[in-house]
RNA sequence: GGGGGUAUGCUUGAGCGGUCAAAAAGGGCAGACUGUAAAUCUGUUGGCUAUGCCUACGGUGGUUCGAAUCCAUCUGCCCCCA
């Protein structure tokens, strides 16, 4: 096998690292703990986490020990380089909801059971990660203590240099001291890690490459050894749009958030631009599988489209879900049956449809349109559909006449369906 | 602490006291074209019991026949001085 950190590089994952050399021996002559820090303000993670757990995959799979810490303690504090929007501040409980939320999302991808023992001193290094919330840690530091320990490490003049906080500075928007602060609390993570685990590697999205580079720093003064740094590029689609964003929001790795099929069909909607990248990066295909698929050109690229919806909806929910999400969007769009799909579906009353519901409120009611007006717009624009046949006049009444096999099929626009099912009367 | 500025629909951002549901751009949605892609073109984009009605221009209270537009006050944000 060839060694990881020339694999990760050739999918893509790596954007800057310390040394490469040094990290490529490394990982080859060694079982080595790496760590990376997720975001615990919301109670899932998107797509744009699966840069990192992929690479986290792929380091576990070559016997490597990952960490994975959810920021509970250095939320508190706010990342000043992270300009675009103010993190909001959560409860402890809340964070811990989430990081459990979020740990078992992670479990999909990595075997993270805390049975992790410090093998710079144990004999036998053990092969399964972590997952931590830094509050653990953070919480209890003594603010004089960790003056003199940490603080006392950090050049202000070299701070302020850096480009986060330089940016900041110049553009007078302010920088607290609170934030001033936050830099250090990710350096004390690494030291913390590196002497309870022996983390020696630290992954994370390019923006946070100063914030490493800190704990890498600090490491190397507090305890003289030389741990290393590597940041991902920081994905954005063709289009130039962050990754993993769509209308109706991010796209979840959450079920409940995002549908299976929902997910399924994000991956398959992509730009042809981004199809060779995103296998690489989101899938464990083999590199020359990668490359066929990737390059294939005009209507043969749906097959790659295919496999990487396939792919990537398998790894996040499973084999099952994975084939029906695939089943639905091929009748959806291939023009086989619908009935045995797991596209979004109400059920009706029989007594409503023979008295016959008008269309607008069946578009509206299902959720097809947001309001009654958008019903409305959507219907006289012809985007809705009756099982895949269109109606414009906006006052028809839909009865049980239309039935087909005891369901309806709507459809507005392209892309979006929805299954109305007859219910039965009670009585 | 003193002085100044700003606050508009999903976002950015125009807006003369009436003709403003509010320019423009972006975004969204729909249609055409296509490959469930991109680009392009067209339409649309507060809600509703819909030739009209209601809710909206940071909050509150005024002036006026009439206010997003004027005044007062409160709040948030920004800038200058300390």
């Amino acid at each position: 096998m060839d060694n990881v950190f020339e694999a990760l590089n050739e999918r893509g994952f790596i954007k800057q690292v310390t040394n490469a050399e040094q990290v490529t021996r490394l990982l080859a002559e060694e079982q080595v703990a790496y760590y990376v820090g997720f975001d615990p303000t919301a109670p899932s993670l998107h797509v744009g986490s699966l840069v990192p757990i992929m690479a986290m995959a792929h380091l576990q799979r070559a016997g490597h020990k990952p960490i994975a810490i959810i920021g509970g303690g250095t939320t508190m504090i706010g990342d000043p380089t992270d300009k675009t929007e103010m993190r909001p501040m959560l409860l402890q409980e809340q964070i811990s909801a989430n990081g459990a939320a979020i740990l078992s999302q992670l479990q999909r991808y990595l075997n993270l059971d805390n049975t992790l023992t410090n093998t710079t001193n144990a004999q036998t290094p053990s092969k399964v990660g972590g997952f931590f919330n830094n509050a653990d840690w953070l919480l209890s530091i003594n603010y004089i203590e960790f003056l003199r320990e940490i603080g006392k490490h950090f050049r202000v003049n070299e701070m302020i240099k850096a480009e986060g906080y330089k940016q900041r500075l110049e553009r007078e928007l302010g920088l607290s001291f609170l934030e001033f602060n936050y830099q250090l609390l990710q350096a004390y993570d690494y030291l913390y890690l590196f002497r309870e685990y022996g983390c020696r590697l630290q992954l994370g999205g390019d923006d946070q490459w100063g914030n490493i580079l800190a704990g890498v720093d600090l490491v190397r003064r507090v305890e003289g050894e030389r741990v290393h740094a590597l940041t991902f590029p920081l994905l954005t689609t063709a289009s130039g749009a962050k990754m993993g964003k769509t209308a109706s929001g991010a796209v979840w790795l959450d079920a409940e958030r995002t549908s299976p099929y929902e997910f399924y069909q994000y991956w398959i909607n992509v730009d042809d631009r981004d199809v060779l990248r995103f296998l690489a990066c989101f899938t464990f295909l083999p590199m020359d599988e990668v490359r066929r698929l990737g390059n294939l050109e005009h209507e043969a690229i749906r097959e790659a489209k295919e496999v990487l919806a396939y792919e990537v909806t398998q790894l996040a929910h499973g084999k099952a879900e994975a084939d029906k999400a695939q089943t639905t969007s091929r009748a959806a769009f291939g023009g086989g049956n619908l009935n045995d799909t797991e596209m979004p579906m109400t059920h009706i009353a029989a007594d409503r449809l023979d008295s016959g519901i008008p269309i607008m409120t069946l578009f509206h009611e299902v959720g097809l349109a947001n309001s009654r007006s958008e019903a409305r717009r959507l219907i006289q624009q012809g985007g809705a559909y009756i099982n895949e046949k269109q109606y414009r006049a906006i006052d028809m009444i839909i009865g049980a006449d239309l039935l087909e096999e005891n369901a309806l099929l709507l459809r507005a626009g392209k892309k979006r369906y929805h299954r109305i099912v007859l219910k039965e009367n009670e009585s």
